[in-house]
DNA sequence: ATTGACGAATTGTTCAACAATCCCTCACTC
DNA sequence: GAGTGAGGGATTGTTGAACAATTCGTCAAT
């Protein structure tokens, strides 16, 4: 796909920019174009030409490129341009690092307020439902052959157990790591099996989620984390 | 040495290069500004009188104040001009249930590593050194009465805790975390005693990291993290 | 006391200009 | 032929001014 080609897809998505903050909107606009893949990492986004496809000034434009980097997104390099990030392997291997702390930190705290906090303990079926509803559109989508919709089903299983935590911070974060993760998998050469494979587990997890073992799934999710780093690893320095 | 090992010495000096951003240095400034305390929580910035006062354009700085905005010093309202973050009871909790997640998770992680990689074994007694140079500066600047001080080789303490997990992501995440606290302190009454009543506690903790005792410092640390907590709330409800 | 209109002040956004910097090309030297 | 400098074009960094959009305080009217 050339240069040309994707700025006049851009101008297709110029009509969705109708409120809010022009910056935030353009923002949203290149990061669902980054995370959705059609922008490859290592591309320059160059701010006349970006600028010209959406219909907005420089220094708009340059704001959107602040927020996008600061999720990681874009890499800004003084005097050069603005990037879409290209995920080192020890990226890969900091993320899943990350993704260890916090989802198994959510776990052992959700654990800790299941035995101390009655009035949190009431609350675990709706706090896992929403685990529950990925769980079973992953399946759904895997069984009508929605390739995409499998990984965007996994990555909402995993954010629903950060979220049971229940803090803004650590969502916040756990959404900005999965964006960053999406990058990685669009350099895969098969992400629709990777996505799959995992299924299994999280369903398994689920169902201990369910029955409030919580140990037993904060051990699974570890095994089940290690497993997929090395696979993205090899899988990443292979290609 | 090798000339790779030049190379290596080399690109970490490479941030202090690129630091020529007039965007970077004015969030530099404001963020130490507000950090330390010179301005108020709930404080409006103006883009005329600020961009003034630093002799930036309103482009520049509000830039900055984007900067500032993602790493939660600042609050935007559209429209309304930006706000020095004023932090909330529930802001004090998610804070500390943040820290107990990272701090605690990367003690276990770095104990399962003890375990499994030895490479990271032998590298224990220089990982674990940061803690013991910020532990024994809060006790000397404690013994001189630099307050101030004694609050910052405390944060130092804990950054150096977060830092055992050797992930990028999980420093900076930890980085931002306790620069919003230090919001949080400043409107504290005395937030000397505050910190000088922990350093115990900081020595016993290193103690414990320096005997390979994860188990044990990661329970002590949850011990402190619940009470700073709790004493924090009370005193910020009341104040 | 409440409402609503008016106006001043501030932010949101764009535009144009210039300085600083990067990158490519092309001679030039050895 | 490889390495080294010297232009020169293109892009970013930053500024200043301008105008639209919005907020907020004021004040008159009810």
């Amino acid at each position: 796909m050339t240069t040309t080609d994707w700025l006049e897809e851009l101008q297709a998505e110029r009509p969705r920019l109708g409120r809010a903050s022009t910056a935030g909107r353009v923002a949203d606009v290149l990061r669902t174009r980054i995370t959705e893949g059609h922008l490859a990492p290592g591309t320059r986004l160059s701010e006349e030409d970006i600028g010209a496809a959406l219909g907005v000034s420089r220094n708009t434009l340059r704001e959107a490129f602040r927020l996008l980097g600061h999720e990681r997104l874009l890499v800004h390099e003084f005097n050069r341009g603005v990037f879409v990030r290209k995920l080192t392997v020890d990226d890969v291997r900091d993320l899943y690092q990350l993704r260890r702390i916090l989802e198994c930190g959510a776990a052992r705290r959700a654990a800790e307020r299941l035995a101390s906090d009655p009035s949190y303990a009431d609350r675990w079926a709706t706090l896992v439902e929403p685990a529950r509803a990925a769980a079973e559109e992953g399946q759904a989508a895997a069984e009508e052959g929605r390739w995409v919709d499998v990984g965007t089903a996994n990555m909402h299983f995993h954010q629903a157990i950060a979220a049971l935590a229940e803090s803004p911070r650590v969502a916040e974060a756990m959404g900005h790591l999965l964006a960053e993760l999406r990058l990685v998998f669009h350099v895969m050469a098969a992400p629709q099996a990777f996505h799959e494979a995992y299924l299994p587990d999280n369903r398994r997890i689920l169902g201990m989620l369910e029955a409030r073992d919580l140990a037993g799934a904060e051990a699974a999710m570890a095994t089940y984390l290690d497993a997929a780093e090395s696979q993205l690893v090899e899988a990443y320095s292979a290609g």
